[in-house]
RNA sequence: GGGCUGCUAGCGCAAAUGGUUAGCGCGUCGGACUUUUAAUCCGCAGGUUCCGGGUUCGAGUCCCGGGCGGCCCA
């Protein structure tokens, strides 16, 4: 049977029985596939329209309602059957005196998993579950394939991460997390739009691959023949924009990167990134602040979350220290990108950290502040001014040429965000990109190349401006309270199935 | 890439130290039932124990290799 090919045993028998019973209408005249159904309400909708019926109380409203049938309770002359749709579910009351012996019993051989829709009128059982009292009903699609178990629901990982439709079908915590994940998203959108800002769009396929430290996917094009690479970042793009003069851009960006799998990372993920001009990573601190918090009330009604067992608050405003006082206040260690660069390296040496002769202080600084101080940062904490040698994109901060005006957001011992004051002097971003060529040249696959048309950009003028960028991926993690990017991305990553 | 760990019926799970015919629940199939809520009750069927080797009188279980996951580390 070449539509169950992975199909066997038990569920192999029941995907041909259900094929039989498709026959079957078919010779009847009945399509098991019909092209519409004519809604009138949704699941939800009825609970709150009919919130103050009073326990077995009938009234006079007929209505439409589809589903998916995920129960049925077969009392003999009387059927009860919950049904859900997109929203929430309902309970069907289906007597055998109502809609008569033919239409009961080609209801009854429906099975779990079917999409059905039906009309009747809205009720509420002696026992108080609000229900349509069946009029009529027909068969919208015919499903297959048998559900997963109604009360346990699906437990294997693998198959709810390759089979994420079924997941959602089985499991409540699923949809939860996802309705999570698209309140938080549509609020920070919101929350954007409402402060002015223009959302835009800008390309995947990038002849350079800039704005992060990351290794990219190449491709080629084939017409123009020429190598590209997806993105790892959007942000040179949105900086083109902001000298174009759109002052506020942001754009929910799928970026891509070359990189390993693991509980925080995908290949792809979603970054917001924005960008405003005349302000500074200050003003960027609390916008950034303000728009979690605002995804956390949207999506789940509070900015207290659990994460990893331990309680967080996402309200703002959020601790704000320089990367210099807390490796003190972590690792005891006093460091400055300015420091003698053999001081730095016996500092990685007395935490174990590896290190290499070309890296200056400051990435020796960085090393040290990952190693002892990063993953301890549960609160959110912006973590100020990144030395120079490791923040490329970010301007000379004002009080400090060794330093840059740059922060990470942590939370959970993780990063969630990255944002600067922008460089925007065209001459020192020209000598940022060939220090990264260099180290491009000494081989690092992750260090960025020369963006030429990036730099004449700059060179009619960016604004003063701030940058952001945040894993959405992360907030929705946070916000949701799960530990693993996966359970947060719909159609995760994996390895072919079967392998071979 | 390394360490630990998992894979048993469609789904959720059992099967001390290797030992009859690999069990249970849900679901499926057959039967009863007009107020159920994971309905209940009776009955039947359903298995390449992830794949391939090996040890053994005997392997779901032990060993080797492979596949796909999970957790932790780099």
């Amino acid at each position: 049977m070449e539509l169950s090919g992975d199909l066997a045993g038990s569920a192999a028998e029941e995907f041909r029985a259900r094929l039989a019973k498709i026959e079957m209408m078919r010779e009847s005249g009945t399509d098991p596939y019909p092209v519409r159904f004519d809604r009138t309400a949704t699941c939800a909708q009825l609970h709150t329209d009919f919130a103050d019926l009073q326990e077995g109380t009938e009234t006079e409203t007929t209505v439409r309602v589809a589903g998916r049938m995920l129960l049925q309770r077969n009392q003999g002359k009387l059927i009860f059957a919950t049904i859900r749709d997109g929203g929430g579910s309902i309970q069907l009351f289906v007597s055998k005196a109502i809609i008569g012996d033919d239409s009961f019993t080609a209801f009854a051989d429906w099975d779990l998993g079917d999409w059905i829709g039906v009309e009747g009128i809205v009720m509420r059982t002696r026992k108080g579950e609000l229900s349509v009292k069946v009029s009529s009903a027909q068969l919208l699609s015919k499903s297959l394939r048998p559900m997963p178990d109604k009360w346990h629901g699906l437990g294997d990982i693998d198959t709810r991460y390759r089979q994420r439709y079924v997941d959602l079908i089985a499991n409540d915590d699923a949809r939860r997390v996802f309705e999570i994940r698209f309140a938080a998203i549509r609020a920070i959108r919101e929350h954007l739009v409402g402060l002015g800002y223009r959302e835009v769009e800008t390309p995947v396929l990038h002849p350079v691959a800039g704005g992060a430290t990351a290794r990219p996917f190449e491709t080629h094009h084939n017409a123009l023949d020429m190598d590209l690479y997806l993105r790892i970042a959007p942000e040179l793009y949105l900086k083109r924009l902001i000298v174009a003069g759109l002052e506020k851009v942001f754009e929910i960006a799928r970026v891509f990167r070359n990189e390993g799998l693991s509980t925080r990372h995908n290949t792809e993920f979603t970054m917001l990134e924005l960008y405003e001009a005349f302000i500074d990573y200050h003003d960027i601190a609390r916008l950034t602040e303000d728009l979690i918090a605002a995804a956390a009330n949207a999506a789940i009604g509070t900015t207290k979350v659990e994460w990893d067992g331990k309680p967080v608050e996402l309200a703002a405003p959020y601790r704000r220290a320089t990367m210099a006082e807390l490796v003190l206040e972590h690792a005891g260690v006093s460091m400055h990108p300015a420091m003698p660069i053999e001081e730095a390296r016996a500092m990685c040496d007395r935490f174990d950290i590896p290190w290499q002769k070309s890296w200056g202080a400051g990435k020796l600084m960085l090393e040290v502040y990952e190693k002892t101080t990063e993953h301890a940062l549960w609160d959110p904490t912006f973590v100020m001014d990144y030395p120079r040698e490791v923040s490329p994109l970010a301007r000379v901060h004002r009080d400090d040429p060794h330093l840059t005006e740059r922060f990470e957001l942590i939370i959970g011992g993780r990063e969630v965000a990255n944002a600067f004051s922008e460089l925007n002097d065209p001459i020192d971003q020209r000598r940022r990109f060939e220090a990264q060529m260099k180290m491009k040249q000494d081989g690092d696959a992750e260090a960025q190349g020369m963006d030429e048309d990036y730099v004449r950009a700059l060179e009619y003028g960016l604004p003063p401006c701030g940058g952001l960028g945040i894993g959405i991926d992360r907030i929705v993690m946070l916000i949701a309270g799960v530990t693993s990017i996966r359970e947060v991305l719909l159609f995760p990553h994996l390895r072919p199935e079967g392998g071979s």
